[in-house]
DNA sequence: GACATTAGTCACCATGGGTGACTAATTCGA
DNA sequence: TCGAATTAGTCACCCATGGTGACTAATGTC
């Protein structure tokens, strides 16, 4: 049996904190999942590259601080954002802020080459050093964008909106980090209802022309087993 | 093509923000996963209860939080402590923090019951009314609770550190909210190698008696497939 | 027109896992 | 003392999930 504090909780005088809200945007590059960094601001920095981020303001919720942020650093409104986790420890930050809170931003393939050396996308497995908080948000990012795979359309806003399944079928292998079975992705993908098909076709370079599908996820009856696709709406 | 801002990215002067952290502490009791609210400080709040909170110190990350604020409530250290996430809306907080950062606390089945009337476990489905952000964290920590039933010990924390595999089944279907069928669910614990036996019987009331359970994972062959007790190390 | 290349489908089969029925060991009451 | 009730634990059946190789289809290239 624990020893019984006083009933009510000691609170501390209300304290002000440094926050900030840092955004991990991703976008696919050929076959490697790539995330934007900007050159560091501050000239005396160690490292020379960071993730977009900013200091909380109270006037806006912390997502729409993300938001913000994201579209700021990329140019144009992310496909999808989600809030990875707050990062509260004493590894170093750019701004010193006392907590941050970690935001992934997925971007469709496709996206423009940054335009200045002050922006870029550089793959998930090769990148430059940045602070130690932001380098634990990066991880946690893909971490958090490989478990929700199947529960947020994640591979879906790395895509365009129209896209062909051998597209879609790269995307998760990329996440997953493996291979993938055609017909055993495909199969799984149909009983999901997570796609329909258009009546455009893709004719490029070599091969039989792929159709295009949208995402357009139908209600699902009941059944609890099943791992792939499961939960996705 | 969205318009490019300038490289690099607006920064806004540091500015200070009020931060909390909340803890949802979790416990079976019976059939029923129960939180610990605490009676309201404020005596002119709204609301009768609140989740055990404390504003954010500099001096310790917010995990060394969230541990002293549980253990300051419950009376021990729980089993596990998590984060969750954190709430960054305009949604009320008992302290009217800018962000508060969600942390779940796992008690084990057995924990004492509450002396006082300033601290009480609700059921989950019988909840007070609490401040909106409370709420919001409340239904988040039983959401992460259920969606890390198979990458962290979660149901574990919730027994002591010997059990039968009823007890654990009781939680398992105390979290997923449907009943599993015996046969299955040992199948599929056997599969995953999580527990091993000890030579203790626990020969409580009528029936068979019971062998107990400790929770001890072994590393498991890289099946990839499967969906029950993945993950979980 | 042969061939490489990519898309799309099929059928086979091992495994996962839902299910009911069985046995085992104890308490309780008649 | 014995049988019913109760809880623990296991087995075997069988269907669905999903891994796999091989096939056909449609395009470009030489």
């Amino acid at each position: 049996m624990p020893d019984r504090p006083p009933a009510s909780s000691v609170r501390s005088a209300a304290r002000r904190a440094t926050l900030s809200v840092d955004v991990v945007l991703l976008t696919p590059h050929g076959r490697r999942l790539t995330v934007l960094l900007t050159r560091a601001t501050d000239p005396k920095a160690k490292e020379r590259w960071e993730l977009p981020w900013d200091s909380f303001r109270g006037e806006e919720t912390i997502e729409e601080t993300a938001t913000r942020v994201a579209r700021t650093a990329f140019g144009a409104a992310p496909a999808l954002v989600e809030q990875v986790a707050a990062f509260g420890d004493r590894r170093r930050h750019p701004a010193a802020a006392d907590v941050s809170v970690a935001f992934l931003a997925l971007v469709p393939a496709g996206a423009p080459a940054p335009v200045g050396g002050d922006l870029a996308w550089f793959p998930m497995d090769d990148l430059p050093v940045v602070a130690p908080r932001q380098r634990a948000m990066i991880d946690g990012a893909l971490q958090a964008v490989r478990s929700r795979l199947d529960q947020s359309p994640v591979a879906f806003r790395l895509l365009p909106p129209t896209f062909t399944l051998s597209q879609l079928q790269e995307i998760y292998e990329l996440l997953l980090g493996r291979r993938l079975h055609k017909a055993s992705f495909r199969r799984a993908l149909h009983a999901a209802w997570l796609v329909e098909p258009t009546d455009e076709w893709r004719s490029e370079g070599r091969g039989r022309p792929a159709q295009l599908f949208r995402y357009a996820p139908k209600k699902r009856r009941g059944g609890r087993r099943g791992v792939r696709f499961e939960g996705l709406a």
